[in-house]
DNA sequence: ATACTCTGTGCACGTAAATGCACATATGCA
DNA sequence: TGCATATGTGCATTTACGTGCACAGAGTAT
């Protein structure tokens, strides 16, 4: 008996919308560890260039450059150039955004079947 | 100039929290188009075993056994086994918990410098 | 007991990704 | 102009990952 209970239809359409929310390509930019680790130093250092980043973490600084390059496609952070450097930092609201409507979404699904799963931010 | 303002402590603390709450385990989990897919289709069905899922998507059941033993480990799904069949779902509390801990970790960092780019989830 | 179903896992194969080096380009400084 | 620095990109290498097949183990039904 896998499903129990019929699917409501507000739940199918609130379940579309957590799955179209969900981008592979989003996540792939936050799933290796090097690039989260050059994410993590840029959130300490608020705004950094390549070599700024490069000489907290044990890549070539192409690696970095790379990294930042796939971040920035995939709308996590944005780019600033300045003379010959290459300032990067978080996209805040891109950013927020993203996680924002997976909450959201996964909240609303969540409400028809285990509502406790779902806290206020506070 | 990269840094021109002084980092607030609140603004480390925060910053530290978000990163904690970084884990490319969970975003890698994520990161597959095909296991997305697979994660779409359990969405729908709300709870299912693994030949439920094989047969809305175009992979070898194999496939799906270990796409959904990837997603398990990362704390996105729960398993139930009655008899010979392994019962999958949803796990909403860790998934909301994960992704409103980095929303609101991201919020409190924006408050800082961009208060616009936290919205309320409705 | 026998046959059937469901599941998960070695195994091999092919593809995608990460890494470091070298180099070209662009910018700033003397 | 000449030199140094920062960045990004081909290139080759290595590693990681996804996929399908075959098979073994567990469970169910006849």
């Amino acid at each position: 008996m896998p499903n129990p209970k019929p699917i409501s239809k507000q739940s199918k359409i609130v379940t579309n919308r957590l799955v179209k929310a969900l981008d592979s390509k989003f996540f792939k930019a936050l799933s290796d560890p090097t690039r989260l680790e050059i994410l993590k130093q840029l959130l300490l250092l608020q705004r950094a260039d390549i070599g700024a980043i490069a000489a907290r973490c044990h890549v070539h600084r192409s690696v970095v450059s790379r990294h930042l390059a796939i971040m920035r496609e995939a709308g996590i952070i944005t780019m600033e150039k300045e003379g010959r450097n290459s300032f990067y930092q978080l996209n805040a609201v891109e950013f927020i955004r993203r996680f924002e409507e997976v909450t959201s979404n996964a909240c609303a699904l969540a409400e028809v079947c285990c509502p406790w799963a779902c806290i206020d931010s506070e």
